[in-house]
RNA sequence: CGGGGUGUGACGCAGCCUGGUAGCGUGCCUGCUUUGGGAGCAGGAUGUCGGAGGUUCGAAUCCUCUCACCCCGACCA
């Protein structure tokens, strides 16, 4: 491809709409364009990059066993009120009517969809198991859209989903499937880890996600510094302490602590490290209990266990300071488990390891220290893991310690039994005649997202720096002096022209401009490889190859640059 | 949804407070010179100042409404 024959628009300033790096980068690149909020135009040379994601997907998805189909993107409203979700899904999901004024949506997801086919078309346990995928366009209204493509409203997936007779037929998916998303993201040469996730609503048994590590990402993981271990941070367990508890040695004591409300402020205050202080939070559960759930210092609430140990009771929230003062006469950040106060106290069990420890004294600009389960108030009516793990921790795997890191949910898969097939009466026959509704599976890998994940690992300050496997083009040629030096352009002509009958996506700046606008241009957008071919060199006879990742330069015989190129790519 | 902010040429911005009919940098076009890291000189094109209404002799500027976009927000304890 020559640059006259191509679109390149690059910006060097960043629109002000673009936060993230990933966003600006494509933008400046000229990958992608904005129509309106969430929504994106991929120019030419973005679309290569989408492309080349979609085609190593494709490949290791038919390699795996899995089914190409393509599903409509707008799906009747009968499809989701039969399963439940045309007015479960929320707002999330964009409803338009046709001119009957029949309602439709526009796919936010397919299962239904899927599963209609599954019902239609599998009778017998003889046409199972059979995985169907496609790569589609979907709509989801975000609260917010936001980061470019990387939340954004319209975005291509993968989604796949498998049926089976018996739920080891849908494990064996499942692990196959798990093989493939970790083939596919190697292919993609990004680093990504595989997390162990919450089912969350959608239910099932078995759950991961596929995150690229990047500092920027919405989620945050713990991992096994010495292991495989990986777990979305909400679900990662806290082990209970390895020690036990030691005897009390101080005695309690009231201390003034004014105007000093949170663990930070009488951390300081106290001269006493977090980790040694007691942390008071008053709740309310869902059956308007009030109570206490205590936590080391340090540590933070982690909503969705506490969410499910209060789960009998509906969910609990958080206590107004009104609610507080009225039970306790203090402000929220004096209170604590000391006294009579008749809430029934749930602690985590890093707390049970304390001892000696500071509280609020349920008196406003008052704490207690050396505090003691046993002697100076009960042991806590229950104990449960309640908190986020934080890193050093010990690894629930039993292996080393945990670190914790960002990533960006590039795939995901789950094990969704028969909710669906359930719901739509999607069931076959088995061996014996009888009519059992269809193990499920599904699958999803979030291909514009990855896109931005890979830029968002891969890029430096002068722009995006492409793994090989997803580049828009793998070489570039910068002939300096192409319209003047009939010598530069008869080299980058023939090398160019090699390449490209090699198969090889190369690119060809025949702009005429000036070195630093093509070195620039070339940079910004990514293009591994560059051989710079200039009357200079050319007098030597050699030109200059430079890897875009490393800078590294490197002269090179005029004569087998065709031979050094192809080595490159391959 | 709540809070905050911004809309002025393709991109980044100034002008608004204190009304007088729009400016800078980059980019774009033409010509000449230049050509190994975002060139120089000369000439040139491009703006319903987000939209509607109002105040005024006069509105980018003041007022009202509206639309779009961006950012922040779900543990002070």
């Amino acid at each position: 491809m020559r640059t006259s024959a191509f679109f390149l628009s690059t910006l060097k300033e960043a629109p002000n709409e673009a936060e993230l790096v990933s966003h600006k980068l494509m933008l400046r690149a000229g990958l992608i364009s904005r129509l309106g909020s969430g929504l994106y135009s991929w120019m030419p040379l973005g679309l290569r990059v989408l492309r080349k994601i979609e085609q190593i997907v494709r490949e290791e998805m038919n390699r795996a066993g899995a089914l190409e189909l393509f599903l409509p993107a707008v799906q009747p409203a009968e499809l989701w009120q039969e399963s439940g979700r045309w007015d479960r899904f929320g707002p999330q999901m964009l409803k338009i009517k046709d001119r009957h004024e029949r309602d439709f949506c526009f796919g936010p997801t397919h299962e239904e969809v899927i599963t209609d086919i599954a019902r239609r078309e599998i009778r017998s346990y003889r046409q199972l198991p059979v995985h169907f995928y496609q790569i589609q366009t979907k709509f989801r209204d975000e609260i917010r859209p936001r980061f470019g493509v990387m939340r954004a409203r319209e975005f291509i997936m993968k989604d796949g989903y498998s049926f089976h007779a018996d739920f080891a037929s849908l494990e064996r998916e499942y692990r196959n499937m798990f093989e493939t998303y970790s083939r596919i993201f190697d292919r993609l040469e990004l680093e990504y880890r595989a997390v162990a996730a919450d089912t969350g609503a959608i239910g099932g048994t078995g759950s991961h996600e596929f995150h690229v590590l990047a500092d920027s990402g919405e989620d945050v993981i713990a991992y096994g510094v010495d292991s495989d271990y990986a777990a979305n941070v909400e679900l990662a367990e806290a082990l209970a302490p390895a020690t036990a508890r030691a005897p009390a040695s101080q005695p309690m004591s009231r201390v003034a602590t004014p105007g000093q409300h949170n663990i930070e402020e009488v951390s300081a205050f106290l001269k006493l490290p977090a980790k040694r202080i007691v942390k008071t939070l008053m709740v309310v559960t869902g059956d308007g209990r009030e109570v206490f759930i205590l936590l080391r210092g340090d540590h933070m609430l982690n909503a969705v266990k506490a969410d499910r140990k209060f789960l009998l009771n509906e969910g609990f929230r958080f206590a107004t300071e009104v609610e507080v003062r009225a039970r306790l006469g203090a402000d929220p950040g004096s209170i604590g488990p000391v006294g009579n106060h008749g809430l029934l106290v749930l602690a985590d069990r890093a707390v049970m390891a304390m001892n000696d420890f500071a509280c609020g004294a349920n008196e406003t600009d008052y704490h207690l220290t050396g505090v003691n389960f046993g002697r100076d108030l009960p042991e806590p009516a229950e104990t449960a893991d309640l908190r986020d793990v934080v890193e050093g921790d010990p690894s629930p795997d039993g292996k080393g310690v945990l670190g914790i890191c960002r990533g960006i949910e590039v795939g995901h898969i789950f094990q969704l039994r028969t909710k669906y097939s359930e719901a739509l009466g999607a069931t076959f026959l088995d061996e014996a005649g009888q009519s059992r509704p269809m193990e499920m599976g599904c699958y999803g890998i979030g291909v514009s997202r990855i896109v931005a994940a890979a830029i968002e690992q891969n890029h430096d300050e002068r722009g995006i720096v492409w793994p090989m496997p997803i580049a828009p083009f793998e070489i570039a040629i910068a002939p300096v002096g192409y319209r003047k030096s009939p010598e530069v352009k008869a080299l980058a002509d023939r090398l160019h022209q090699e390449l490209a009958a090699a198969g090889i996506d190369v690119l060809l700046d025949d702009r005429d401009e000036r070195p630093g606008v093509m070195f620039a241009d070339l940079e910004l957008i990514g293009i591994p490889h560059r051989i710079t071919i200039g009357e200079r060199g050319l007098r030597q006879g050699q030109v200059e190859y430079v890897s875009r990742r490393t800078g590294t330069t490197q002269m090179v015989e005029a004569d087998g640059v065709t031979a050094f190129a192809k080595a490159l790519v391959r």
